[in-house]
DNA sequence: TCAAAAGTGTTCGTAGTACACCCATGT
DNA sequence: ACATGGGTGTACTACGAACACTTTTGA
């Protein structure tokens, strides 16, 4: 067994805390008009004004007989009425000595998705903000957000995680809409369709929704074949023969 | 703010434990026999024994000053004596409640990637063995064991990730073996060289390497042109425009 | 009948696979 | 010379992007 280095001092109880944080998105209308000049929908995420007045991520400690993902669930539903999300997944963790100034803490970060139809209305000491124009943040917490941001592009193209962000049926115009919002580019509502039927992550129900307010044609409505998460697209390239 | 249901008590430093394991690969020969038949390269982990005759993942506490991944690589290297690892990256967080009987222990976990032509013999207590074919491990390590080698052959597709497992020169064959051994189908050695060269991850040294024992045209050797992991396919679908 | 929205179809480029064929070396 | 391994070239396929054209509705 080769002696060690100099074994550091292992953090214990007194000096060591563990958080989780959620950066729970929603494509919507941002209720603070830190976007000013469009009305279309917009990613969105839930903050929540701490004590001391600064926006955060919704997050708290860790239940003794929890997983940290229920942790996650509760935290949220229970500080910000929001009860309404439909996929939630681990993202990094978070773990620089310094990162909180005070105690050591290692926050464990969960990226959570809310359908745009739920009505997810918060109380006053959170709000919804587009991704974009953030108001500053504490500690780390904007480079998060980051992250899932990331995240959440990446899997729109190689599995059905829209299905999270998404009513339960709606006009392919609605969803392009979403991964436009999403991904920050326009989608070709064709193509989509296209792809994703090709994949079989969307079925026509056969249904027709209302047209709208200026006249069209009225649309067909999908729905999401699964609501759980499902890669699509496993290999991009490489893949196993036959 | 609406009331909570029962909060449940916060988990204090008596009763929360953090570990960092690590399920560090390299394509090579199993020192054990569990794998018979063949003496290809496989994939092979890094296996401790603990007091109590236990295989398990190395790990261990987290030093008060170090971040989560300085942690996993300080427990590796000094319990194993394996300096070499050229990547490491997280993992998910493993926390259920009761994944450690005796105390409630959240792991962090990392996979790390070691050079295949690194001499990483480890000392009595630990070993490499074949992924396919592990002895029985501590706890929930082998299905940690099962999401790194999962995500480590996800990444072979779409990231320059193969730069960790690779020596610093090497001919396609060397590669395509690695390939093969961490994905567990064949791979075509032309048809990788044509998509890592596409993607400028693998460029010609102009060195030539020595032919093989029962003749043979002499290899070109090759390197990765950056030994930080890329993306190098980002969006296999719904690129941005342009 | 016209504008607006939705749906259909066509063309094009390109990445990846499979596989045949050609080259360089040791024995 | 020939076996052995390495390298080059050539179809073939399939997916996705772009975009034009047709259909269905409300005003």
């Amino acid at each position: 067994m080769p002696s060690a280095g100099s074994e550091p001092p292992i953090a214990d109880g007194a000096t060591l805390r563990v958080e989780v944080l959620s950066v729970v998105f929603q494509i919507r209308v941002p209720q603070t008009r830190n976007t000013p000049d469009t009305d279309d929908p917009s990613l969105c995420v839930l903050l929540s004004r701490s004590a001391d007045g600064v926006w955060t991520l919704p997050g708290g400690g860790v239940g003794a007989e929890e997983t940290l993902s229920a942790s996650a669930r509760r935290l949220v539903a229970d500080a910000l009425d929001v009860r309404e999300i439909a996929h939630l997944e681990q993202l990094s963790v978070f773990s620089d000595p310094h990162r909180v100034p005070t105690v050591r803490t290692i926050a464990s970060t969960y990226m959570g998705l809310v359908p745009s139809d739920a009505d997810a209305t918060p109380p006053d000491a959170a709000g919804w903000f587009a991704v974009d124009g953030l108001p500053p943040l504490a500690f780390d917490h904007a480079g998060i957000v980051e992250t899932a941001r990331h995240r959440l592009a990446a899997k729109l193209s190689y599995t059905n995680i829209a299905f999270a962000l998404a009513p339960a049926r709606f006009p392919m115009s609605a969803l392009s809409e979403i991964y436009c919002a999403a991904l920050g580019y326009p989608v070709d509502t064709t193509n989509l369709l296209r792809i994703l039927s090709r994949r079989a992550v969307v079925v026509a129900t056969g249904t027709v929704g209302k047209t709208g307010r200026n006249g069209g044609r009225p649309p067909a409505l999908y729905a999401f074949a699964e609501k759980e998460l499902r890669v699509t697209d496993e290999f991009a390239t490489l893949r196993p023969p036959m």
